[in-house]
DNA sequence: GCACCAAGGATTGTATCCTATATAAGAGTA
DNA sequence: TACTCTTATATAGGATACAATCCTTGGTGC
């Protein structure tokens, strides 16, 4: 009933994978993307490659201008900026809503995703780190237990995660003082203690946001 | 979205027009959305059509389902709640940025737009409260100083704008009582009180939201 | 050499055509 | 009558054709 549907058009399919190669680093900002070669590359026809590139630009992953190539959206400094803060705020929120609404599964579940990652930062292993990271958060969305909350920083998440990828697999230092505020994050919420979350969970995101935007600002000039 | 339009295409034209009639309750809720028909009422193709509505299903306005017409969002009341409490915190999250980040133009601007709105509580005219409370409520986005949270805030409120936009016209009541709320948070803002701000912004949004599902439910079983 | 302009190809925007799917209407049967 | 199956028709998905726009490139004049 519920389950999703087998049936979708290939504009859905073309459209996922897309986004799924922006979110993943396969393909990069600023790359264009000409219809007619994604085409080829899909087999198919314009038609539903436009479809999915319009419905692609309501997610904030490519930039349509008219007459000119879609482009994959890249991102200013000052604009990363507003981005982290936003998210900041929204999922300092998620976890003080975390701390006071999700259910014993929930805490359960999240305590051994942590643990998981734990390990991951051990042995170093700086890929596993990255997806877990990235279900630890998904996690934090959905314990707000606000479906809207969770989509909205669920969306600016992944228009992010182009520019958020690569300071994982800089050096092991990122990944230990990530997983430390993690930890706080993690302990507020167990202990039901909405505040702490809400503000360990600031704090976890200007760190990112700082590592993300050094970063940036060391690789390019702009 | 961006200022210069004096190139644009079809389907852009046909998709602002489209989100226009939507928000401002010319097309309701639920309400198909046939490519036909639409093509032949904007005296084009379905392609172009076709594009806009690709592009509004970004937006949240519309939802678009394999094989079957797009219609206008209509949305659970459980959605409103979700949706409204998401808001309530962005919006709350604005006007604490307001009071710490509007410049002097700025704060002399809300409080001239404040009293203008106070004339049309006090002439009991709805249609010129509802697009000065429209103003109001963008204002403060703005005022954040921080271009995500603005556009992620006037989307969520474009989206609840169908649901929002009756319960002006019932009495007259909720004038006076929404100017009172905007009031407070004027008081704040121009006080340079973030905390209180905050907090006048969130209540706010409470009593909004009670009477906008308050009318929901009586005006439908669902 | 450099700025400017024109011509052609490349790419997107729009129209039209065909196909696949869904919804509604109707025939037949228990 | 109620139900199922069939069939017809309307509508969306996708392919193809054509038009408009942009962008490169090569030439021209200074």
């Amino acid at each position: 009933m519920t389950v999703d549907n087998a049936v979708t058009t290939i504009a859905d399919k073309v459209s996922r994978q897309l986004a799924e190669e922006i979110i993943s680093g396969v393909i990069s900002p600023g790359q264009k993307l000409e219809e007619q070669n994604l085409a080829e590359k899909f087999g198919v026809s314009r038609s539903p490659i436009r479809d999915a590139l319009r419905q692609l630009s309501g997610t904030g992953l490519v930039d349509i201008k008219p007459n000119r190539s879609v482009t994959v959206v890249d991102l200013k400094v000052d604009q990363l900026h507003d981005m982290y803060e936003a998210l900041g705020e929204l999922e300092a929120l998620c976890a003080k809503f975390c701390a006071q609404r999700m259910t014993t599964v929930e805490r359960k579940q999240l305590e051994e995703l942590h643990q998981k990652s734990k390990i991951a930062v051990r042995k170093k292993s700086k890929k596993t780190y990255a997806d877990l990271n990235d279900q630890f958060h998904d996690m934090l969305h959905q314990g707000s237990h606000n479906e809207s909350l969770q989509s909205i920083s669920g969306e600016l998440r992944r228009r992010l995660a182009p520019f958020r990828r690569p300071i994982f697999f800089r050096g092991t230092k990122r990944l230990k003082d990530s997983w430390d505020e993690h930890d706080n994050v993690v302990n507020a919420i167990l202990a039901a203690d909405a505040k702490r979350a809400h503000t360990e969970m600031g704090r976890h995101l200007v760190n990112s946001s700082l590592n993300v935007i050094s970063y940036i600002e060391e690789t390019r000039d702009s």
